[in-house]
This record gives structure tokens, sequence and C-alpha cells, in this order.
DNA sequence: GCGACAAGTCATCGGTCGATGACATACGTG
DNA sequence: CACGTATGTCATCGACCGATGACTTGTCGC
């Protein structure tokens, strides 16, 4: 009499869950996000957020660390990063997926209770694999400042909207962003 | 028999909470600052704020748009708005006025309330002043990407902390991050 | 000195949040 | 079929939030 019942699948609606948080977190920051939303995108009850992880805390850590899948960006390779970018950042909407992982750490980047885990999964997930392609002097330092190029760009996008570009600049202009990854990530 | 009594004073008062309210929003983003952190920071009761500024919301917006005062970055003007980001970037803590109107922005890029706000400062205060230095093609654009650059440098640093770079890769690093900021607004 | 109004204080409202414990029910096992 | 456990649902708790209305008190013009 209580509800229609949902069916009992613990790893599907573990799964269900998970996919719901990354929808809503890489569209809102960690306190806008309410466990109460991600259960409802889930079609789930409330309570199974908390049941399932804990805490909403401990469902956005698990979000964060992925070490089974590398961030898009890095996988385009040494040679393939600088286009790679400059697709994304150009793309409209489609390929939104290829940031997700980057919306979720930069949209929750300031809050008090998710700046660590942010932190710590640039990090792991960012920094330390770019460095690994680096070669030369301070690769670690390099890789940072290439973080922030691409960070500038996905935050701009997040604060002004899609870059609107005239047909004809658009070539000049993907080649500029290709350009700005290599400056930062070039040897000293 | 209340309290010990606050001079009476409402300019005062006024200012203690619009720097107050500074102070919190360059530090934490919009939905963690509460109108009462800021009226504790400000020394005043918790009704005053939303008595003198109507709400939190109009509070935020007061403080964002300050026709006033152009952004430190501007300051420097065409020619030395490289140098001035670069110095801005490497400064440990000291220099945190410079970088503050930006801090709340970006702050509370992500926040659903605080988003549009933040998209008009951004515009009015940053974008439209840079425009009005260029020359060539695209000003706009070329604007915007040099936004980009800076607001990924200052992300960066929300996000794990200042750079630390060992004593002798300072001047390279420095030159690096004018480089790009000249690149970001190089002519097409 | 006194009244009036501005300035400040206090208590409290309605709402949302994350989390939890009590309860209901489907399903595999015997 | 029956039982037990895994799964899902519901009601509710305490804390915090922004905002407001009623009240107190300082201050200034007369």
């Amino acid at each position: 009499m209580t509800k229609p019942a949902r069916p009992r699948n613990a790893e599907a609606t573990r799964a269900a869950i998970l996919a719901a948080a990354r929808h809503c977190f890489s569209r809102e920051s960690y306190d806008q996000v309410g466990v109460r939303d991600i259960a409802i995108k889930a079609g789930v009850d409330a309570a199974l957020v908390c049941r399932y992880f804990g805490s909403k805390e401990d469902l956005f850590a698990q979000l964060l660390l992925r070490p089974d899948k590398p961030l898009d960006v890095i996988e385009a390779g040494r040679d393939g990063l600088s286009v790679r970018v400059a697709e994304m950042v150009v793309s409209k909407d489609g390929d939104q997926e290829a940031v997700e992982d980057l919306l979720i750490m930069l949209r929750s980047a300031s809050s008090k209770t998710a700046a660590s885990l942010v932190r710590d999964a640039m990090v792991q997930r960012f920094d330390e694999p770019i460095t690994q392609l680096l070669e030369g002097n301070c690769p670690q330092l390099r890789a940072r400042m290439m973080g922030s190029v691409i960070i500038g760009l996905i935050v701009s996008k997040i604060i002004r909207g899609a870059w609107d570009i005239e047909a004809p600049g658009q070539a000049a202009f993907q080649q500029r962003i290709e350009d700005l990854v290599r400056l930062s990530i070039k040897d000293f």
C-alpha cells in the first residue's frame, strides 16, 4: 500500500545513485546539491543515498576518486593534449561528458567541506599523470600551469556560457587555445 | 539591560557590514557565508544585515557592482597588464586585496542564485574595460581569453594553495605567466 | 527636558538540510 | 510453503538558514 515497489537490486540502485550524483554535482556546487535531489534524479528514496554511501561527503569523495578511469584530457597523450583541450572548449554542449569530471571538481572548489577532496582529486587525476607525460625541467610546475589554463577556460565557460565565435574566427580561436596550452607546458 | 550598546552610526554600521561581507565572500562561497557570519565579523546584530541591505542577495549584488573602483588588474593599463597579473599570482598572501574582487566572483561562480550576478559583474568590470584597451581584431574574444588565463591562475591557487616554486625558477615562472597573458590577447 | 524618530536588539517563524531508526516487503534458501 | 535477510519506504529529528515584527534605547531638534 505504500509504493508501487522498486525492483530490488542493490547493485543497480547503487549505480543509479552514482550516475545521478555525477549528473547533479557536475551542474551545481556541492552545497547546492541535496541528497534529495540526487535521490529524485536516481528514482530512489532519499534515505538510500545516505544508507549506501554513508554520507553526502563520502558519496562525493567516491565520485571524485576514480583511479580506474583517467581524465578525458589525459587520454589524448602528450602530443594530442592541446588539440583535445581546444576541442573541448569550443564544443557547444554535446561533449559535456568529456569535461564532466573537471566540472565536478571546479563547481565545488570553493565549498569548505569539498575543498580538500577536490584538491586531492586534482592532484591524483590531473597533476600527477600530466607530470609523468612531461620531460625537461620542473615538470610539476609546468603541469600545474597547464592545469590553470584548462581550468580558466572551463570556469570562464561556467561563468559566461559557451563562447560564441563568428564562424571565420573559429579556426584562429582554436589555434590560439592550442598555442596557450603548448606554451603553458613548454620547457624552461 | 540588554546589551552594552553599540555606538549609533548608521553610515559606519553600513560600511562595517560591507567590509565584513567583502571579507567573508572572498573566502567562502555565497552559499556558505551566512548573514550571521557577516554580522559577527562586523560586530553587528544579524538582523541589521537584512535590514540595511534587504537581503543577502542584494548585499552580494551591491558588493559586486562597484562602478566607482575598477579592478586592480585594469589599473595597470594595457602595457602593465601581464606584469601585474604575474605579480598577483606569484605573491604569497599580502597582496590578497588586489584579487579580492576576482576572488569574490570566482568563489561564488557556481552558486545558483549568485551566478547571474557574477556574470554581470565579470562582463561590466572585466570584459568591457579590457576590450576597450585592446586594438585589432575580435577585441571582445581576446579580452575573454585573457580573462580565462587569469581566472585559471587564481582558481588553481584556490584549489591547490599558493604556488611554491624553488627560488631559481621563480623568474622563469613569472616570465611564463607574462607570456601567457600576452599570448592570450595577441591580435589574430 | 521632552517627545519623536532613527538605530539597535531580541525572539521567533517557516523552510531546508543531512542523517537515522522504525517499519514494510520482496526474494533466495531450506 | 515458510522463514530470514536484504532491500526499500516513511516519519522524524536536530541543526541551521534567511528573514521579519515587536520591542528597547540612544540621540537630536525644539
